[in-house]
DNA sequence: TCTGGGGTCCTAGGACCC
DNA sequence: TCTGGGGTCCTAGGACCC
């Protein structure tokens, strides 16, 4: 039988903030959204101080008690580059590692020898040691019940970051106590759907009756139950999935209210996603771009919209331009203050597809897409872009604490002096 | 003034075909 | 004028995740 284990990084993107900078120790780290819009995470120290997940930064940042918060914009390729060194340390000790998200990944501990808490210790150490993040892990004979037993390893320090649920009656007995709310896949929509038929803990869940839970849930539920019940329906997988879409998506920092500057900035989403699409060497056949007003500001007006459109497949950044524009002007209305927008990519496939019977194959990256991506490779990114995607930009997201990129950028590394 | 971005899966319903 | 069943494909919308 598969034993299945989930190590997860305890507030990863502060804890990256924390590995580079000794003097942020024992202090509360808050790392904040895109746009510097909400905290997205929040080390220890920060949760006492009651700061929330999601909670907007400018109805915070102010109260006194959070004078001495060490606050920073998010810096996703320090995350994702910590993210990959996790996993390398994670291969040394088993050879099946699913990553899940940038923070958590899957194990396959059958194979291991001998207790599996100590097995389990001596890798929280490592990573902790080569990687100086913080982790918890948790296993048992499903993903899902994995996945409730890493919960369970963090949210009770006695257990020292370490959650075994392999047992039935250990798990039973967490089952009578702990909220379905706790259950992976389950929202906080199915919550009071799933209580007003009487279903509050995880093992009423287990027991209710499939066709109920099917009615409210789908099969997804039917299949939950299975999992929570020690069945393992959701296997794992060592090769990432084949990428099924692709977005580019921004708050803006002011809102835009004239469309040559709309034009811009969807000029520049079509060229970050084109940019992503030849990194993966593939082409996407159906566009979508989406306009939408201040979600949180109906008052004077609210307006969203989208428009898509099938296309013959590509990845070229200036043939996406002119793809995004001619779709905007569709959906674009003058008089509202729009507060974002983006670009989705779908029907992706690696490239170089026939797209009809009378249509070549389109050709490979062209000559001058192939010298932008290596241009901004060596000097950095928007080296070079279109003019399509503007000069001026003054609507672009604020970072007003981005720290350096530690590990990616050489020009942006930690120095050390010595007197 | 200021509230993220990027994904997945499932289902229902419409268009179209034979 | 009446009148069927079954299949596929696509899209929109709803739910979830980190």
């Amino acid at each position: 039988m598969t034993i299945y284990g989930l190590i997860d990084c305890n507030a990863f993107y502060c804890s990256c903030q924390k590995a580079f900078d000794a003097r942020l120790k024992r202090l509360p780290v808050v790392v904040l959204s895109n746009n510097d819009g909400c905290a997205i995470a929040r080390s220890s120290e920060a949760k006492h101080l009651g700061i929330k997940m999601g909670d907007p930064w400018h109805l915070i940042r102010d109260q006194k008690k959070l004078g001495e918060v060490k606050w920073f914009s998010s810096n996703y390729p320090l995350y994702a580059d910590m993210s990959r060194r996790v996993y390398q340390v994670l291969t040394e000790y088993t050879p099946k590692v699913e990553p899940y998200s940038i923070d958590e990944m899957f194990l396959d501990l059958s194979g291991l020898s001998g207790s599996l808490s100590e097995r389990c210790e001596t890798i929280r150490s490592r990573v902790e040691q080569i990687t100086k993040i913080p982790t918890c892990i948790g296993w048992g004979a499903s993903k899902t019940i994995a996945k409730l037993a890493n919960y369970i390893a963090k949210d009770r320090p006695e257990l020292e970051g370490l959650c075994d649920l392999t047992d039935d009656r250990v798990r039973e007995r967490y089952y009578r106590n702990l909220p379905i709310s706790e259950i992976w896949g389950v929202g906080r929509r199915l919550v009071p759907r799933l209580n007003s038929v009487g279903i509050r803990t995880i093992e009423q869940f287990v027991k209710a009756d499939p066709a109920q839970v099917r009615q409210i849930m789908t099969m997804t539920g039917v299949r939950l139950q299975a999992e929570l019940r020690g069945v393992s329906c959701l296997e794992l997988s060592e090769m990432a999935d084949v990428r099924k879409g692709l977005a580019s998506t921004r708050s803006f920092g002011r809102p835009i209210t004239c469309f040559s500057e709309m034009a811009e900035a969807v000029a520049g989403f079509a060229v970050r996603v084109t940019e992503k699409l030849r990194a993966e060497k593939l082409d996407a056949g159906h566009v979508s771009v989406f306009v939408q007003t201040n979600i949180h500001q109906r008052s004077n007006g609210w307006y969203a919209n989208q428009a898509s459109i099938t296309c013959a497949p590509t990845q070229d950044a200036l043939t996406m331009i002119g793809i995004v524009t001619r779709l905007l002007r569709t959906i674009w209305r003058d008089g509202y203050r729009y507060s974002k927008a983006g670009v989705q990519l779908n029907d992706l496939a690696p490239c170089g597809r026939q797209s009809s019977l009378f249509d070549k194959p389109h050709e490979q990256t062209s000559a001058l897409m192939t010298a932008m991506d290596t241009l901004n490779r060596r000097y950095g990114r928007e080296t070079v872009r279109p003019a399509a995607t503007g000069v001026v930009r003054s609507w672009r997201p604020r970072q007003d604490m981005l720290s350096p990129r530690y590990t990616t950028e050489l020009s942006e590394i930690t120095e050390v002096r010595s007197f």
